[in-house]
DNA sequence: TAAAGCAAGAATTTATAAATTTTGCGCATC
DNA sequence: GATGCGCAAAATTTATAAATTCTTGCTTTA
């Protein structure tokens, strides 16, 4: 139940649990759709319930949370609708911001690039050969070269809205069983987005990224055709 | 103190508690940089410690309030800089939004923009004719228009960050004294607005739009180099 | 059969206690 | 004599526990 980083500084209560609560929505081991009571949590996050209440309230103000009036707190459902909307969104946002990134090319920007890359590209995708395991490491490299690509477009909240975007895809990622593995060379599409970064050729660069993107959904949604029943197209009910 | 909304439901005490607190900090009548002591906060607001922490909380997330670690929370500083940097970025992401607003049309959504305009042009931008003095009502008519015009974008999570970058601008607005009172045309500029996108002129539209933008943020730096020392050029320390 | 009232459960709020940080004063040292 | 360190008191934030209020489902009665 757990989400590692038990040796850091726990800073307050509320903050830890804020950040345990969201990546347990974020790979839901919360399911979806779930009502959170305060009894359960308190229970199995042993804490009180004051921050507790805490990280819920922050966590609705990002929408992974539903909090019902006088009804209690609910994990914020999933919906073909919104996966097709995030992607679009992002899309849209990540190619605006990668270039502009290209605009402001540096060359410390640049081969903080190269080595982001390196090191993904060198760290396995999964932790097993045969069958798809989640390797940690990988995400957080993959995570930090994609926040790198747009980080120079010269607008934090840009930036931040995106990581949001992608926050909020991490779900839908994370419900989608076969997870592409195997059936896509994502390596390859990172480098070619990388190459055309290097290059210095912005339309094919922003083609790549959003092509990336497109990939991703398309095999999600694949899954999910494959498998229905896991998500809704519409977001409506709940769970409990 | 109050800001209105008595005759509402009042839902449950920690969200009007936070409605209160987002607008007060919205309109500055609290300070940017003040601290925010919970003594304090439950004199004015006559509220309990636990709504007006959950409120608190919500508010960190959306960086209106800063909550340091065992030291308690204060309003989120303003700086010349992040006034730059959420005009840029707002020219850009509701340029987008416009555009992709254009593109997918209805009568409906003209129709329903030609309304939304026609009101708040018949609507006195000053309470007093003489001195400037905020119309709540134009306010509201106004956020509604800009609003309408990229709701048509097909993305919530896009309008929704369109509407948060409107509200972080809103705080420079009411730092600025003279406000563009009779400095500027804002109504003739909505009417340009307005034509071209009826035109189904998207470039001219998104140029008036962006240009809109810059010129609201334009008044404010010269009233802020006018009258210096409101502002920091970047964000630093607080004022308690 | 439908409506109203009652009881149980859950969420919100108030109140209380514990822990942490800040502040001010005194003493020692340079 | 001035400066710096350290301890103790005060204030503030954080956490726990208790009480109030609201919702909901069931039972009883018309």
């Amino acid at each position: 139940m757990d989400t590692a980083r038990d040796t850091e500084t726990p800073a307050t209560r509320a903050t830890s649990i804020y950040e345990r609560l969201k990546s347990d929505i974020l790979d839901t081991r919360l399911e979806p759709g779930r009502k959170l009571q305060l009894r359960f949590l308190i229970e199995h996050y042993d804490a009180g319930q004051t921050p507790l209440r805490e990280a819920l309230n922050r966590l609705t103000t990002e929408d992974l949370v539903v909090g019902k009036e006088q009804r209690g707190f609910f994990v914020k459902p999933v919906s073909l609708e919104e996966l097709r909307e995030l992607t679009k969104t992002r899309r849209w946002v990540e190619g605006l911001a990668l270039k502009e990134s290209m605009a402001n090319a540096t060359t410390e920007w640049e081969e903080a690039i190269l080595v982001a890359h390196h090191r993904l590209d060198r760290t396995p995708r999964s932790l097993d050969p045969e069958r798809f395991e989640s390797n940690p490491e990988w995400e957080r490299l993959h995570k930090a070269l994609h926040v790198l690509l747009i980080s120079n477009c010269g607008s934090r909240h840009l930036v931040g809205f995106c990581q949001q975007l992608a926050e909020r895809l991490q779900r839908y990622r994370a419900l989608s069983s076969r997870k592409a593995f195997r059936v896509r060379d994502v390596a390859q599409e990172h480098s070619d987005i990388v190459k055309a970064v290097m290059q210095r050729d912005v339309d094919e660069a922003v083609r790549l990224l959003e092509c990336h993107y497109d990939k991703t959904a398309d095999v999600i949604l694949e899954d999910l055709e494959v498998d229905p029943g896991i998500m809704p197209a519409r977001a409506d009910a709940v769970s409990a």
